[in-house]
Order: structure tokens, then C-alpha cells, then sequence
DNA sequence: TTTTCGCTTGAAACCGGTTTCAAAATATCG
DNA sequence: CGATATTTTGAAACCGGTTTCAAGCGAAAA
């Protein structure tokens, strides 16, 4: 392999010191311009790639960023990924990624790969482990935590307000006419679900409308666990004329569980997902749901560990989610 | 910040050199048993956790490989960055996400950007350059190509065979009784929606169906191009009993615009697909659609990259898409 | 003209590991 | 038991940059 050119090459050609060649390529001080344009030439010339590790070895900058994903391939988490991605281009920032796969070990391995990679700043979408865990494991490296909600105070997440997102979508069903909804849950200990799930209550609540744990399924955010909870929902005999779904792949089989037992979305069952995934737009019919502002969470997450890394403190903030009417609402008489 | 344990403080603390410490930590040489146990006391009692940077400026090697994507949140792309991500697990490498969005100017910068940071080995993921840029930029990185094929004998490519895929679901169309077959493309120039185009070209001639380019419209993978298609489709007046869309997202689209005329799925017009993403098992109804080892695929090929790295010389493999049928093609008498 | 100041520059130390090399310690053999 | 082969060990060079420090230089001030 024929060696890279380090920064002595491009001294001896532009016959100045390497220390003339770091201070040209940094900008940190004043050089003479002659001199400077002969570097900036014999960089040119040998095509000069200055080696990252020497760099970072030496200044204790990495310029990347660790970004711990939970699972890629799931659409809300991939498009904050994506925001990410957004976010760090063009700052000289690279973003690294490892997959905390929902796993307290494997995401507790993940940070501390991150950290032999001496990265910058780490960026949590999801997780597992709270602001205890993290102080204790990330130290003093900034970090930011995305869709998810510490309580602590120090620590800066960018996340959704999930209960108003679950209240506007059961609203929604409300204002249609509707009152025997069904809500389709994720997880049980999952904060996401949970907070829907409240979100739904409060809407109940605020309409006089009795809960009741009987329109209550619990599934995994899987179309799988939608298609199940509506077969085992028209078993158990219990009426309903509408369903919430916690999230648009547990709503698309919902939706087919329905159509398999010859019910029509929206004139017999009004159907409501969250997400606004992208296919959702398209499903027959078009699905009403909620929309998340996942890029721009991404992005301002990027934004703002690129801030604490300059030594400035950001605090948390709340993104609201949006309804987006389609057609598989109907109103009820 | 408090300062990170290094070498040296190990050596003190275990009373040996930096050398000794060096060689328990890789066992690159037998050291006595009894140093080699204190010196990992040491460590584990400073809670060690090495520079990678230190490490990879002095062994040349970087543990990393670089992973160009053109755009994360698509859903066969996706499947294949999971499976990479699952393919460098537990082997100490890992992957620095690159995205080049189908541009070149911007995928060339990317891979710049990689070398820069020494990456031991290259992934593309897609991909606009061909085999001469390519080795012209990577110049003798061991780089590997996934879901495309490059005709450069040495290349190494991981990719699926589109045109059989194509000529599959075809035929699949025509055995059930279909001659009218209208084909929804990708955009002309995109490699994968040529060799769809070929292969449903090849089950038409094998079949003695008269291909005409009526039938062939142009869309760009996305939900809406499918949605236009068979909107300007109905619109020209032109016959067909059935579309092949040449991605999933392609054929939600279709399947909407097809309901929004009142046409039923199949009975009116049978619809395959191409991807099996996920959402295609819970469409109403459930979609036909071709099935591609995307996953296997991006493990495949970290593990290629790997032994390339480790000086093996690898070849190229294709892979077979897989026929999922489902609901949506139905029998025309 | 001499002194002082500011600006540019190169030498050298440094970052934290790996690796070479030769010395030291131990084992093997005649 | 001495000579030789073998294994274990530490000192020092090295990877390719950044950064400190002091010297060199010309311009402005005394």
C-alpha cells in the first residue's frame, strides 16, 4: 500500500516547517501569504488527507459523535436518525452508530465502545438507562437524549409531549361522535405507550366518557400485535366503533384484522394510528394519524450536542405533536 | 475532565512497562503469569478503556469500516445497514455511517471524509460511481458493493439479480392468466429498475405476449409516482388487468389510486410488488410481492469486507429474490 | 541610531499507544 | 558446571499530527 502523505511531505515541498503546514491547514495563526499559498499548493498537489487519529490523538478532539440507536428499521427511529445525520453535515462532525437494540447490556456495551472511540458527544435516541446510569457511564462526555423524557434536571432531551399526543387523537375520535374507543397499547413498561395511553384517559375523562380497561389491548408496536388485539377485541364480544392505535404499523393490522372480518374503516370503525409514517398516506383509505416531528427532533439534538461541546448549556425541549385528518375517520350519529 | 487512565498509569500501578502492558493487553507475547495478572488488576481496578486513536496512529490499522448509504429510511436500504450492523457485531469493528444521497459530488466527498478517518475497509450501499472512480478514490481500501452489480472483475459486489426478480413476478402474473401486464418503473437511469424492466420483458417474450411500451410507465420508487402512474394509466385508456410495480412503495401507491377509481384489488386488477417491506404482509389485501435477502445481503458483505481486510481475496455473489405470494393477484379466466 | 514591540517561524515536546531491538533472565545441553 | 539456546522484559523509536516556546525579523517609538 503506497503510503498516505502526512503533513512533513507538504513541508519539505512548500519547504517550510510542519508546524507552518498545521498552522496553513488550522487557520490558528497568522502565516505569510506567500508562503501559505505554496502549502495550500503542495497539499494540493499530493492530494493531502490529513490523518484523523494523529489529529485527534494530539488535540483531544475526535469530532464525532456517538449515536446510540434502538432499533434501525423502525420508522420513527430512522427518520430521527436521518435528522441526525442533517444536523452534523457540513460541522466536520461524524456521526458513529451502534445499536443499543432496547438491551440495558448491549446499550451499556454500546457507550463504552463509543467511549474507547473518544467520541465528542453521545447521542441517545431511545434507551433503556436512566440519568444515573448514564452520568455514571458517560461521565462528563456531553450527551443528548431524543424521544425520551430524564427527569433530571441537568440532562437535555428533546422529546415529544406523548400525553397530548394520545389526548389529541382521542379527541379527535370524541369530536366524530365517538365513545366506545378502543386503544391499542405498545408495551406495557414502555414510557411512549404509557403516556399515550394517559393521553387517552385525559381525553375520556375531560368528555365524561366511563374507561375501561375491557377496550384496553396491549401490543408491541407491531402490525402483528394489531392484527391480534383486533381478533382477540371482536372475540371478547366488547363494542367499540373506534380504535386508537399507539403507533401506524399496529393501526395497518388493525386495519386488516377489521377488513378480514368484513368491517369497513371509517363506516363502521373509525381508525386512528400515530407516527404518520410514510405509507400511511397511501393505506386504503388514508390513514388519520398523528404527526411526530422526528427529523427536525434529530436535528435539533445534533444542533444542540454540537452546542454543549462548545461548552454552552442547552436545556430540554418539548416538541408538540400534530393531528393529521385523513379519511379513516367518520363521524358517528 | 478528569483525565482518562492510560498505559502508563497501569505499568506504575502494576510495576511493570508500558511494553509489558502493551503485550497483555493484546497478547501479542507471552509474558509471566504473574505480571500479566497484575497488570490486568490494574487495569480493571482504573477502569482502563484504550485510546483508540493512540492505537490505530501507531498499528496503521483503524478497526472501522466506513458504510456510504444513499438514504436512510428507505426500507430495502435500511435492511441492508442492519444487517452490516449485524455483520461487524463482536468482531471489534465498527461502522462509520456515510450518507451520499444518490448524488455524486456528495458520495465522492463522503468517501473522502472516510479515508480521512482511516476507515480499514469501505461499504457502499447503492451507489452512483462506478468501478473507476471508485478505485480511483478508494484507491487499495478493500471495499465491497452491496445491491449492485459493477462489471470490474476484481470489484466484489453483494447483489440481487433484478432481472430475475422481474422476470418472477411477470410470470408469475401470466401463469394466472394475465397478458395485459402494465409495469410501473423506477427511474430510467436507476440500474435495479432497468434489470425489472428486462426481466419483465424476458417472461413476456417467453410467453408470446406482444410487449408494448404503452404499458411501461415511469415512476421514481415513491408511494406518490405509483399513485400518478396509474392515475395517467386509467386516463390513456389503455387495457390491463394487472401491474407490477417495481417497489413496494410504488404499488401503495398504485393499489390507492386503482381504489380511488372504484377498481378492486384483485378482482378487478391483480397487483405485485417488489422489497417485501413490511407493511406489504398488511395491505388490504395482503401484497404479492417479490422478496430480496437484504438483510443476509449487508451481513454478507461486512463479512466480506472483514476478510478483505484480512487479505483474502473475495468474490462477487448474487443473490435469488424470493416470490411472497399473498392476496393481491387473482385468476383471470 | 538604538530600543521595544508585535508578528511570523521552526525546533521540540507531546498525545497514548505499538513495535523493534537488545539486554536480562531462564532453560537446555554437552 | 560452563556454554548456548530460548524466553521474557524494558528502553526507545515511531505513528502524524498540535501546541508551546523561544528565536528571528521588520516596523514603530524613543
Amino acid at each position: 500500500m503506497a503510503k498516505a502523505t502526512t503533513i512533513q511531505d507538504i513541508a519539505e515541498l512548500a519547504g517550510v516547517s510542519k508546524s507552518t503546514v498545521s498552522r496553513v491547514m488550522n487557520k490558528t495563526t497568522a502565516v505569510h501569504p506567500e508562503k501559505a499559498a505554496a502549502v495550500i499548493k503542495a497539499a494540493e498537489q499530493l492530494g493531502f488527507a490529513p490523518n484523523q487519529f494523529a489529529r485527534s490523538l494530539a488535540s483531544g478532539r475526535s469530532m464525532t459523535v456517538g449515536v446510540i440507536t434502538q432499533n434501525l428499521g423502525s420508522p420513527f427511529y430512522d427518520a430521527i436518525a436521518q435528522g441526525v445525520i442533517a444536523g452534523l453535515e457540513g460541522t466536520g462532525y461524524s456521526p458513529i452508530f451502534a445499536d443499543g437494540r432496547w438491551d440495558r447490556v448491549v446499550e451499556e456495551d454500546s457507550i463504552r465502545s463509543l467511549q474507547g472511540r473518544r467520541v465528542d458527544g453521545i447521542l441517545l435516541i431511545g434507551g433503556q438507562l436512566d440519568g444515573t446510569d448514564l452520568k455514571a457511564l458517560c461521565g462528563t462526555i456531553p450527551r443528548v437524549t431524543i424521544a425520551r423524557h430524564l427527569p433530571s434536571v441537568q440532562h437535555c432531551c428533546m422529546y415529544v409531549d406523548n400525553a397530548q399526543g394520545g389526548f389529541l387523537a382521542t379527541q379527535h375520535l370524541i369530536r366524530h361522535g365517538h365513545t366506545k374507543i378502543a386503544f391499542i397499547g405498545g408495551l406495557h413498561h414502555h414510557p411512549d405507550a404509557k403516556d399515550r395511553l394517559a393521553g387517552y384517559r385525559k381525553a375520556l375523562t375531560q368528555a365524561d366518557i366511563r374507561f375501561t380497561t375491557k377496550l384496553v389491548l396491549e401490543g408491541d408496536f407491531s402490525s402483528a400485535s394489531g392484527h391480534a388485539a383486533v381478533h382477540a377485541l371482536l372475540k371478547s364480544g366488547q363494542e367499540f366503533t373506534a380504535i386508537f392505535a399507539a403507533n401506524d404499523a399496529t393501526a395497518y393490522g388493525a386495519r386488516l384484522a377489521l377488513d378480514q372480518h368484513g368491517l369497513r374503516v371509517p363506516q363502521d370503525i373509525s381508525l386512528v394510528g400515530y407516527d404518520n409514517q410514510a405509507e400511511s398516506a397511501f393505506m386504503i383509505p388514508p390513514l388519520t394519524t398523528m404527526h411526530q416531528p422526528a427529523h427536525q427532533m434529530g436535528q435539533a439534538a445534533a444542533a444542540a450536542v454540537l452546542e454543549k461541546i462548545q461548552g454552552q448549556s442547552i436545556k430540554s425541549r418539548m416538541f408538540i405533536p400534530e393531528l393529521r385528518c385523513r379519511e379513516s375517520v367518520a363521524t358517528r350519529n
